[in-house]
DNA sequence: AAGCAGGGAGAGA
DNA sequence: TCTCTCCCTGCT
């Protein structure tokens, strides 16, 4: 157990904000989430939470899982005075912070978000997980499920892959896991790499477009300056930057931005 | 109950 | 480049 006082971090508004797809509700206050194959349950109590983790843990993983160390207070202070819809995004999802997920993670994630909606990613991705991940147990005897490796997904083939109701995706799927293991789609230099080359190199794979690949680079190698633009933020550009957002004033961390305006259009269809 | 939902590939202009 | 259709599936 460990115990931290944090500002600028609301779980169920990260839970909620399209980012992640493994992070649930377990009771109130409390939520469950998986990653980089262990399981973490955190409670939040307004700015006060306790972690289901030793110091050590939290410090080597989850402290920068969940971008402590970035100040989100600073980044909402940039916001324009004078922009009303932004500033209205960043009080309503004033908890959000962009979580530093596993990249492979990220690459199937988004390919399963394609022309699809949250509940039904979410269920796949836990399809997915369960059949085709690692079962692993907690201390207290809990089962999770780990996030499928390259491998498992190429072994588990269309056979399996197709059975999942993935729809028409499940082919890129196996295309990635294929191409991380012949080499022809390298994370560790997607790692490495600057924005606009992870993003080039990332459209050249089966299955990933503009919109996957900015996704992918804003949460899965935390290029903060990557814009995803899908249906929900192009309605709200047209309807609220129809001069084009500024993406000058906010160069480097207008991917932030992003995920405040998604959020509150989300919550606004609601 | 046709049409839509966090797009992209492929074809044709 | 740009536009159009089709793609799986589940939900409304």
């Amino acid at each position: 157990m460990t115990e931290r006082k944090i500002a600028d971090l609301d779980l169920r508004q990260i839970a909620e904000s399209g980012q992640c797809f493994r992070m649930v509700q377990k009771r109130e206050n409390v939520y469950a989430l998986t990653a980089f194959g262990k399981y973490l349950e955190i409670e939040q109590n307004g700015d006060m939470f306790s972690f289901s983790c030793t110091e050590e843990a939290f410090g080597e993983i989850w402290e920068d899982y969940l971008d402590l160390h970035t100040d989100y207070g600073a980044i909402k202070r940039l916001v324009d005075a004078e922009d009303t819809y932004l500033l209205e995004a960043v009080r309503e999802g004033w908890g959000i912070r962009i979580l530093r997920q596993d990249l492979w993670e990220m690459i199937v994630t988004f390919l399963v978000s394609q022309n699809n909606n949250i509940s039904r990613i979410r269920k796949s991705i836990e399809l997915l997980c369960s059949t085709v991940g690692t079962e692993q147990y907690t201390e207290e005897g809990l089962r999770y499920d780990t996030f499928p490796e390259p491998e498992a997904i190429a072994h588990a083939g269309m056979e399996v892959l197709s059975t999942l109701g993935l729809g028409y995706r499940d082919k890129y799927i196996l295309g990635a896991a294929q191409a991380v293991l012949d080499g022809s789609l390298d994370l560790e230099m997607l790692r490495l790499a600057d924005y606009e080359t992870a993003h080039k190199e990332l459209v050249k794979q089966y299955g990933i477009g503009k919109k996957v690949a900015d996704c992918i680079c804003l949460f899965g190698l935390y290029h903060i300056e990557a814009f995803p633009v899908d249906t929900h933020v192009k309605k709200i550009l047209e309807a609220h930057y129809p001069g084009g957002f500024p993406h000058e004033r906010y160069k480097g961390y207008a991917g932030i931005l992003q995920q405040y305006m998604f959020y509150h259009d989300l919550n606004a269809a609601a």
